[in-house]
RNA sequence: GGAGGGGUGGCAGAGUGGUCGAAUGUACCUGACUCGAAAUCAGGCGUAGGUGUAAGCCUACCGUGGGUUCGAAUCCCACCCCCUCCGCCA
């Protein structure tokens, strides 16, 4: 959400940020309500100060023995005018919110000019590609020729886009979560979140999911007529931690990890990567949030996404570190950064990780605040980002690990966690 | 799922229709005393919004949403959450 003191104060400011982002926005409506906002609240403020002081003498005349007929007729008189009043700025003032909750983020000065993902700009590149002496396969050969994927069984049980690992595959994916999640705790200073995977509206709309993209949540109804949310993604339980809170500027930065899965309806995105586990209903991810004061975040952010890259380069895996540009990030983001692997097989780099600001927007959705001693409330930041989606680094590990016969290199920062199995050897 | 109890300021805890945004304690801040601290004394100390150059004034908020009333923390209704016991259960 934006500061409301800047639509009214600057109007401007806002329209330059939404036009970068390719989103017109006419500030006409959002003007006119607040006109209207203005006049019947303060008119709705005079008639409450009146009855109430007419209130308190009834109560005094009342407490004197006095008469108090005619206190009572003026007051009476007040009541329908007050309770339109009341009525019509309840309205108003639920029309305005509505209003502000739909307009996204601006982007931050840094961010590159763009409307879609061809202005995304490159920022860093790591790692040689690897070559093959072979022609490299695809995580699907790969996977299916392991015994380790199995697609068919996915589609059977539950429909497309989900998809069973087994056996050695399976282990590689759990270790891969062990790995980033320890690396993030006990070298990067976040502390382990176990998180609800269902959520209530409210904390969608903390974070920026709902009002507007619903159509991309599963909702799960229950019996009492009210719903839940699986969650699309950890940022959304672990950002609300402090939903509501006041934090102490002095205990921030707040550093949160969390593995889980995420579930996304992929409306819209149909005939989309539909081969393989690129794009699925449910993955699992380790996600990491930070909370802190408005100093912090963009150093905040720098840093967290160096943890996302940590866990690359310990992998050994080649990516580039793309800068969003401003029309293509997304909702609640003041600036992103996306990581993206290199997949041998798509001869390309493929997201991996998104590692976002989104300064004041999310908190003040929140009503998340921070006060510095002696000082006054004001919204804190919030950062995310993965660190890393583990079903599509399994996918990277398979890809560019693999070698001629169809077997499977483990990746050294992983044997630990694989009890002795060096490589993922291919079924006859 | 059933029965009972309860949600008030950072915390504890009064308040059951009328100067209550809320006693008191505690924590915290400022000042006095002190070489300094403790103790003591005095003052301050919630959030959001409106209005004003400002001092200030005004409004809303006692779990949430409705209702009764001239007036609600207090009465009524619904819901949410917490605690205790019973049942069920990984």
């Amino acid at each position: 959400m934006l500061d409301i003191q800047l639509l009214r104060t600057q109007p401007e400011v806002v329209a330059a940020g939404l036009a970068r982002r390719g989103a017109a926005i006419d500030l006409t409506p959002f003007e006119a309500l607040e006109a209207q906002r203005k006049q019947v609240q303060t008119q709705t403020q005079d008639l409450q100060a009146r009855r109430n002081t007419l209130s308190k003498q009834i109560g005094m005349l009342k407490a004197k023995g006095e008469d108090v007929a005619p206190v009572m007729a003026e007051v009476a008189g007040l009541g329908d005018a007050l309770k339109a009043n009341e009525d019509k700025l309840a309205v108003l003032l639920a029309e305005l919110d509505a209003f502000v909750a739909q307009i996204p983020n601006l982007p931050h000065e840094s961010v590159p000019e763009g409307r879609d993902e061809a202005g995304n700009v490159e920022v860093l590149r790591w790692g040689v590609p690897p070559t093959f002496d072979f022609k490299p396969q695809d995580h699907v050969e790969l996977g299916e020729g392991l015994g380790g994927l199995d697609f068919a069984a996915g589609v059977k049980i539950a429909g497309s886009r989900f998809t069973l690992m087994k056996g050695e595959v399976a282990r590689l994916h759990r270790a891969l979560a062990q790995f980033m999640l320890d690396v993030h705790t006990t070298e990067h200073g976040y502390t382990e979140i176990y998180a609800p995977y269902l959520v209530n509206p409210d904390s969608l709309f903390g974070t920026g999911n709902l009002p507007k993209f619903e159509e991309d949540l599963f909702r799960v109804e229950r019996s009492d007529g009210t719903h839940l949310y699986l969650i699309p993604t950890a940022e959304v339980p672990v950002t609300n931690i402090v939903r509501g809170e006041i934090l102490d500027a002095a205990s921030l930065p707040l550093k949160f990890v969390c593995h889980t899965p995420c579930f996304r309806s992929e409306a819209g995105s149909y005939g989309k990567d539909t081969r393989g586990m690129i794009r699925q209903h449910q993955f699992d991810k380790i996600e990491m949030v930070q909370i802190v004061t408005p100093e912090m975040s963009w150093d905040a952010l720098e840093e967290l996404t160096g943890h996302a890259e940590t866990i690359l380069r310990k992998l050994a895996l080649p990516y580039r570190k793309m800068a969003l540009c401003a029309g293509d990030m997304g909702f609640s983001a003041a600036k992103t950064y996306d990581l993206e692997v290199w997949l041998p097989a798509q001869n390309t780099y493929r997201e991996i990780s998104s590692c976002s600001n989104f300064e004041a927007f999310q908190a003040r959705r929140m009503q998340a605040r921070c006060r510095a001693k002696g000082g006054k409330p004001r919204p804190l930041h919030t950062l995310n980002g993965s660190g890393l989606a583990v079903g599509r680094t399994l996918v990277a590990v398979l890809e560019n690990y693999q070698r001629a016969d169809g077997s499977v290199t483990v990746p050294e920062v992983l044997l630990p966690y694989m009890g002795g199995v060096a490589v993922l050897t291919p079924l006859r």
